[in-house]
DNA sequence: TTGACTTAATCAAGTGATTAACTAACCTTC
DNA sequence: GAAGGTTAGTTAATCACTTGATTAAGTCAA
């Protein structure tokens, strides 16, 4: 497996193949399970490199959880950046309130376009499992996106509520990201129940309106 | 490992005890990483006692869903019933609405505290992966309490939002799970978020009151 | 003695890691 | 600008170890 480009380069081919393959292996199996083998035959290298590149299996874990984590912080990145604008400057009059509405609605929906892409099947698969058992992998998953994101989110619930304490609003935000987080770790029940065969583009749609009609209930002024 | 016990008992002691273990090493490692020695280990037993007794690691994976299968649906059982009795009579006066939202209180408590339960860690480990990767435990799963309950607390939501499909209906319904299985799904994020070493009892009860007021929220009469 | 139950021993296959040998681009040095 | 050493990258072969399954022998209440 030898191309004609710059010895440099040659690494970095071999690295992110491994990752890439690593991220299917290690999700469709277990970390235990997956074999270093088998994730060396789909990357189309020697087995061997995993030790050199990653010093071993678990280095190679690890180095696929902060591919992970770009891409998701990524793909939440405009939804939080515009969450993030909003704070800046605290307005409280009613047009701010339903602006601010409208922005975690806008959330909401990244999130349940995230849980709801095949592409993303895998890596949530990942994330999922270290969230039952979490290990080092976890931690990098919380410094690099889950972390600030929730916070921002928290932030931003707490001017809509602020008589609420932050434990109260922290807990509300955690009861909106699992109506999104659903759709990702009970698919199989989710499809079952509601008989579709996937997630299309016309379900897709009628996932948003409702978690967008679920926000509005949760967050709108009145109660 | 023999007893003084009628040699019919000793069997079942054996196949109870290997399930007991098997759940504990199917769910702290996957499938594939369980080994059948550290299961007959953990059990007491010869490791031959699997291939005796369930024909092989499969059958033994699969017993373990029945067992969780039992539990899980022991534990909404009363929930459930309260339920299917207020199914039968289809009454439509506003007190009977409100007695309704409470019967789903009532059910969502239920389900909170299933997933809040230490003693279900391990169960709930391993329906969530199943819900990644559906093999034919699914299948048992899906058919001894899931597809039940999810039909009976569509109907009665059904009852309160008569303008509503019943694929509305069903996405609200999804969705209010999500509320709950969001504090085992995404457990670690949420004690950390919250700074929680543990879902303690104040904790808990701080988590059914969010809950509750939310499936309030979701259901009450006015939008 | 029968028969359900249990065990230790063994099997081929697959595990992660390591090693020495090989390749090819790069960097001096003349 | 060729020669030759340097280096990162890659490979096949091999290591001790664990895997699920099988088998023949053993246990013990009925």
């Amino acid at each position: 497996m030898h191309t004609s480009s710059p010895a440099s380069e040659r690494g970095d081919v071999s690295r992110k193949a491994l990752i890439e393959a690593a991220l299917i292996e290690f999700a469709s199996h277990s970390y235990h399970a997956a074999s270093n083998r088998d994730i060396a035959d789909r990357a189309g290298v020697n087995q061997a490199l995993i030790a050199y590149h990653f010093g071993g299996k678990e280095g190679l874990y690890l180095a696929v959880f902060e591919t992970i984590s770009e891409r998701i912080q990524s793909r939440l990145q405009p939804a939080l950046q515009a969450i993030a604008d909003n704070l800046a400057q605290s307005e409280s009059s009613e047009a701010a309130q339903e602006r601010r509405i409208e922005l975690l609605q806008g959330l909401f929906e990244s999130l349940v376009r995230l849980f709801a892409d095949p592409g993303l099947k895998t890596s949530a698969q990942l994330v999922l499992q270290e969230q039952q058992q979490p290990t080092r992998a976890f931690d990098i998953l919380y410094r690099r996106f889950m972390c600030e994101a929730l916070q921002r989110v928290t932030d931003l619930v707490q001017l809509l509520r602020p008589e609420k304490s932050r434990d109260e609003v922290s807990l509300l935000v955690i009861t909106l990201v699992g109506q999104a987080l659903v759709f990702r770790a009970a698919r199989t029940t989710v499809l079952r129940h509601l008989q579709w065969d996937d997630i299309k583009p016309a379900q897709l749609q009628a996932i948003l309106q409702q978690v967008r009609a679920n926000v509005l209930a949760l967050l709108s002024p009145q109660d």
